[in-house]
RNA sequence: GGGCGCGUAGCUCAGUCCGGACAGAGCGUUCGGCUUCUAACCGAAAUGUCGGGGGUUCGAAUCCCCUCGUGCCCGCCA
């Protein structure tokens, strides 16, 4: 109902303004939603006054009330009661018995649908989503990394779109031919029979220490040139082994694929059983493996070089070039605009004896070596997703540390001619622990195994300390409340910050968290318990509200326009610090009013906190958090 | 050196994109509230040079410039 009122105002103030003999352009800016407690500036209020007035040289008072009295003139949305100004402020008090009449009949017929909205033409979007690396086990980053991006494509479904989860998996690359050479060189059968991602992990990290210490003891001044060259010789021996690997297996050799194949059952059998606990899940696993396996690879590098967007360098190698000015608004399919011509590269190639110097990034498709690599991968993806899917938009939730990547794919899927797909990259910010950042190559890492078990160890220890669940309930419960914990502390910060995973303080049960949320939601489900009956619509008498309730109602009419906030920021942390105030205007609602026991309001207010329930599901659901009927 | 973020209460963070009326939460601190729909709760109090400086504006936490601090990226890895 605030969704199509601040429409209909927004005309009004238009039409008023005019009528009022003022040339402005009033957009989306001039209405605001204000707070429902201070009643001087009622539910929406404008300021556009200010700035006519500064052009106009007069008072901004004056020209507020001549909008005012404009609009009352041609009149007013019927849900609006009054118009006031006060200091320049053009103020539009809605009328409470209209918004709890509206508010409360539309989320009890909606009811699951309530929020969401159906879009006559909505986009289809892929999106990379989880996309863990196989041969690695998940960890904090891979938790935010899923549980955010569930919430979010669960948002850009509700707001109407066609959303499909491709889990991105890193199983193609160079790195699985290192894999491959430190496991036949040095790899036991046995071990990874038993715990084969520990053992991948440990050959993974095997190589990459070899490999970073050789390269110190290469650079170390004190040592002979004799012992310096035996280190490069045992350095290359172990690299240039992994590279064949790889070569091998992009060739589709039989040992090598068999070997890649084996690790990647492995790896995704792991995975499934921790994505399970989860309780989210993908619509494609069409990892990087698949478009190199599917020929789609090829069809990219063709289509660079047929249409001249590429160039040739050493060796195999080809690249697209960028340049510095390709990078505004690259990711719209509107406003972007690259040069995808190879002239200035050539020109500055023969300029500049050395590629480095060039005022250009290449964007490598094909290594010297002739193999791909994953900027190769991500633009079959999107050339895959165009034919196959007829994509609208492509986004990616990856880590902002690719930020710089994901600009350049993006310049280059333009040059490649995708022309009409949105590029997007949901970015978000790393997690540290308090010890420091995380790294696979050395170790220091928070499993998403070790996070789960935690927070489930201390939500089985609280709930025996309060004593209200039976035994045989109190595990199931646990694991619901443990993951809302989860699940809430990773969507809770606005996804670009950067923030420490402090597994101590998120599985903390208070405040500001995902349990706070759920207990509002299971004290409502427990007020209703207390009713004998479903309240009627049809009962309801808004006049009986008082302010308490009335802020309530209006907690519950803002929520669409929380939702659509989400989706113009791809992002779920608006939606987690919304269900955050509903849970506090709540717990306040039932503190300072009975509802079973209400003297003279208990249909409107059993009318309310049935809503409210509604919405905590609805609301807890798109962040995949469960709802509690006993807690 | 270049690029991209971030800097708001002791701590963790909203608000910034689209400038508006006294800058908001949670934790922690102090005080009060469970014979009354589950106290995983509620009420009250204290706490801020919105990193600093300049600019634009009737008006700046919000926009622009400079600066300091901090994180990440700058590979024919992903």
């Amino acid at each position: 109902m605030l969704y199509n009122l601040r429409q209909e105002l927004l005309a009004g103030i238009r039409a008023a303004t005019s009528d009022a003999g003022y040339d402005y352009e009033v957009d989306q800016s001039a209405i605001e939603l204000e707070d429902i407690t201070d009643e001087e500036k009622g539910e929406f209020s404008s300021p556009i006054s200010f700035s006519i007035a500064a052009a106009a040289g007069a008072p901004p008072v004056d020209v507020a009330a001549a909008i005012a009295d404009a609009h009352r003139s041609n009149g007013l949305p019927a849900e609006v009661e009054a118009v006031t100004v006060e200091g320049g402020h053009i103020n539009y008090h809605a009328d409470t018995t209209d918004l709890a009449d509206a508010t409360l009949s539309t989320i009890l017929r909606d009811g699951s649908e309530y929020g969401t909205r159906t879009d006559a033409d909505p986009d289809t979007i892929l999106a990379d989503v989880s996309s863990p690396n196989i041969a690695k086990p998940l960890h904090v980053g891979h938790l935010r990394n899923t549980i955010l991006s569930d919430a979010v494509m669960n948002i850009l479904e509700a707001r109407g779109h066609d959303v499909t989860r491709d889990n991105h998996l890193g199983d193609w690359g160079v790195q699985f031919g290192n894999l491959m050479h430190e496991y036949t060189e040095f790899g036991d059968e046995a071990t990874l029979e038993d715990d084969a991602i520990e053992h991948l992990l440990d050959l993974y990290q095997q190589f990459e220490q070899r490999d970073s210490m050789l390269a110190d003891l290469e650079d170390d001044e004190t040592v002979t040139d004799q012992f310096a060259d035996a280190v490069t010789e045992e350095r290359d021996y172990h690299a240039d082994s992994g590279k064949e690997w790889f070569t091998r297996l992009e060739q589709g050799d039989e040992d090598a694929t068999a070997l890649w194949e084996r690790f990647r059952t492995v790896s995704i059998d792991r995975f499934k059983q921790t994505y399970d606990d989860l309780d989210v899940a993908f619509d494609v696993w069409n990892g990087e493996s698949f478009y190199a396996q599917e020929g789609w690879n090829d069809v990219i590098i063709e289509k660079a070089i047929e249409n001249d967007v590429a160039m040739r360098g050493e060796g195999e190698s080809v690249y697209i070039p960028v340049y510095p000015d390709d990078y505004e608004n690259v990711g719209d399919p509107q406003a972007a605009d690259v040069d995808a011509s190879l002239d200035r590269a050539r020109q500055m190639r023969e300029a500049n004896d050395d590629l480095e110097d060039a005022d250009f990034d290449p964007f490598y498709i094909v290594k010297s070596d002739g193999s791909t690599l994953y900027g190769t991968r991500d633009l079959a993806t999107i050339e895959y997703r165009i034919e196959e899917y007829d994509a609208d938009q492509s986004v990616y939730v990856v880590a902002n540390e690719q930020n710089q990547y994901f600009q350049q794919l993006f310049v280059a899927a333009r040059k490649m001619g995708y022309n009409d797909i949105k590029l997007k990259h949901i970015d978000y910010g790393l997690i540290s622990l308090p010890e420091g950042s995380m790294s696979t190559r050395k170790g220091q890492i928070i499993t998403a195994r070790e996070v789960l078990d935690r927070a489930q160890d201390r939500a089985e220890e609280i709930i025996a300390e309060k004593g209200r669940i039976d035994d045989a309930e109190a595990q199931s419960v646990a694991t619901k409340i443990a993951l809302a914990t989860i699940k809430y502390e990773m969507v809770a910060a606005k996804r670009e910050r950067d923030t420490t995973f402090d597994i101590d303080e998120s599985v903390a049960l208070e405040g500001d968290t995902g349990p706070y949320v759920q207990y509002a939601a299971t004290r409502g489900y427990s007020i209703l318990d207390g009713a004998d009956a479903a309240p009627e619509i049809d009962d309801l008498d808004p006049s009986v509200f008082n302010d308490t309730d009335v802020e309530l109602l209006f907690e519950l009419a803002r929520y669409p326009l929380v939702l659509e906030r989400c989706e113009e920021r791809y992002d779920a942390a608006p939606l987690a610090h919304y269900l955050l105030q509903l849970a506090h205007v709540f717990n306040s609602f039932y503190h300072k009013n009975a509802v079973l026991d209400a003297e003279n309001a208990r249909t409107e207010r059993l009318l309310l906190t049935k809503a409210t329930t509604q919405i905590f599901d609805n609301g807890l659901g798109l962040l995949g958090i469960d709802v509690l009927e006993e807690m």
